[in-house]
DNA sequence: ACCTGAACACCGTTCAAGT
DNA sequence: ACCTGAACACCGTTCAAGT
C-alpha cells in the first residue's frame, strides 16, 4: 500500500526479517513468498539471496528472532508449581503476540533447539517437583508436546475471532491444573519395565 | 517405476484416493502434487479435476477415510480409566499407520469434525470420570490437544528411524498417567469464577 | 460423459552479467 | 560488494476443444 523509499539503501537482514514477519503476521508462513516479500521491500527477488541462503533459513532466522524474545522465568525461590506455571505462561504469551509464526514453529519443530532454554528450565522444574531422575526428560517431552499443543490448538481456533477471554482463560487454567495435579499425584511414575 | 496398466479404465476417485494416499505415506502431503499424481495414474493432470474439486478437496477426502478407519471404543461397563486409555490407544494406532497423512490431519484441523466421532467419546468418559458438567467440553479439547500435540510429536520424532519401541512405550504410558491422575484428583474443576 | 493440450499466473532458485 | 534480468523447473487451475 504505502510506497516504500527504499531503492538505493543497503537492504539489511534485519530489514528483511522485520518485513517477513509483518507479512507472516498478516497472512501467515505459507503466503510468505520470496517475491512478494521482495515486493514489499522495494528490491528485486534475486537480491534477498545475497542475505538469506534460502527460503528456509529466511524462516528458521525470523523463528530464531521470535524465539530468543522467550523470557524464561529465574530460578528464585518460588514454588515448582509457580514456576511451571509462569513458564507455561510465557511460552503462551509469544505464540499469542505472534500466532501465525508460531504455527510454523509448530509445524517445523527442528528450528527449536529443544535441548536449551525452555528445555532446560523444564527439566530443573520438573526435578524439583520430585519427579524421579530416569523419567525427568521423558516427563519434559510430555508437558512440552502438552503445552504446544494446547496452544497450537488455541491461537488457530482464534485467529480470524478476538480472543472472547473468558473462557478461554479458563480453559487454560484447567489445562495447567490437570497437569500440575498430575505430577504432585506420583502416579505417573512408579511402574517397574 | 513400475508401468501401470491403465490408459483405457475409467480412473475412479477410490483409485485416486488409494494412490493419493500411497504417494503421502511416502513423502508427506507437501510432496504430493497433483501432476505427480496424474503422472503414478498415468493420465494427464486435469483428468483428476473431473472427480474432485481441487487439492484441498482431494486431501480432505483422503483424511476423511482415513479418519473413518478409527474404531471408537464401546460404551461397555468399564472404568473410565480404560476406556479413556483404549480411545488414546485407537487414536495412536491410527496416526502410526499413516503418520505424514496424520501430520497433515493435525495441521487442518478443519478436516475433521470434532463435535461427532472422538469428541463425542470423550465427552461421555469425562462424564463418567465425575468432571463437572460445565467443564466437560473444555477438558474434551484439552485432552484431544494434550494427546495429539503428543503423537504429532511422536510421530515427527520417528519418522526416520525405527520405533525404539521401549522409551517410546514408556513416555506414553506416562503421558497417559499423568493424564489419568489429573483427572482423577478433581484438583483441576474447584475454581469459583 | 470423460478426457486432454495449451495457456495463465504463480512459485524457488541458478547463473551470468551488470554497476 | 552488491544487485539484477533472463531462464529453468516446477506448481494449481481454467478453458476451449477433442472423442
Amino acid at each position: 500500500m504505502a510506497v516504500r523509499t527504499r531503492r538505493g539503501e543497503p537492504l539489511s537482514l534485519d530489514e528483511i526479517h522485520a518485513t517477513a514477519l509483518r507479512l507472516i503476521d498478516a497472512g501467515g508462513a505459507e503466503a510468505l513468498s520470496m517475491r512478494k516479500l521482495a515486493a514489499e521491500l522495494d528490491v528485486n527477488p534475486m537480491s534477498l539471496y545475497h542475505h538469506v541462503e534460502n527460503k528456509t533459513a529466511l524462516l528458521a532466522g525470523v523463528c530464531g528472532l521470535a524465539i530468543s524474545q522467550l523470557r524464561l522465568p529465574p530460578d528464585d525461590g518460588r514454588p515448582w508449581q509457580e514456576q511451571l506455571r509462569a513458564l507455561a505462561h510465557a511460552y503462551r504469551s509469544l505464540a499469542q503476540a505472534h500466532p501465525r509464526l508460531w504455527a510454523y514453529v509448530h509445524e517445523h519443530p527442528e528450528v527449536v533447539d529443544r535441548k536449551e532454554g525452555m528445555g532446560a528450565v523444564l527439566r530443573r522444574i520438573l526435578h524439583a517437583a520430585g519427579v524421579p531422575e530416569r523419567d525427568v526428560e521423558a516427563t519434559s517431552e510430555i508437558l512440552y508436546a502438552f503445552v504446544t499443543g494446547f496452544v497450537y490448538a488455541e491461537t488457530r481456533d482464534h485467529l480470524g475471532e478476538h480472543p472472547g477471554a473468558e473462557d478461554v482463560d479458563r480453559s487454560y487454567e484447567i489445562a495447567i491444573r490437570l497437569i500440575l495435579a498430575g505430577l504432585a499425584s506420583g502416579e505417573a511414575f512408579d511402574t517397574q519395565p
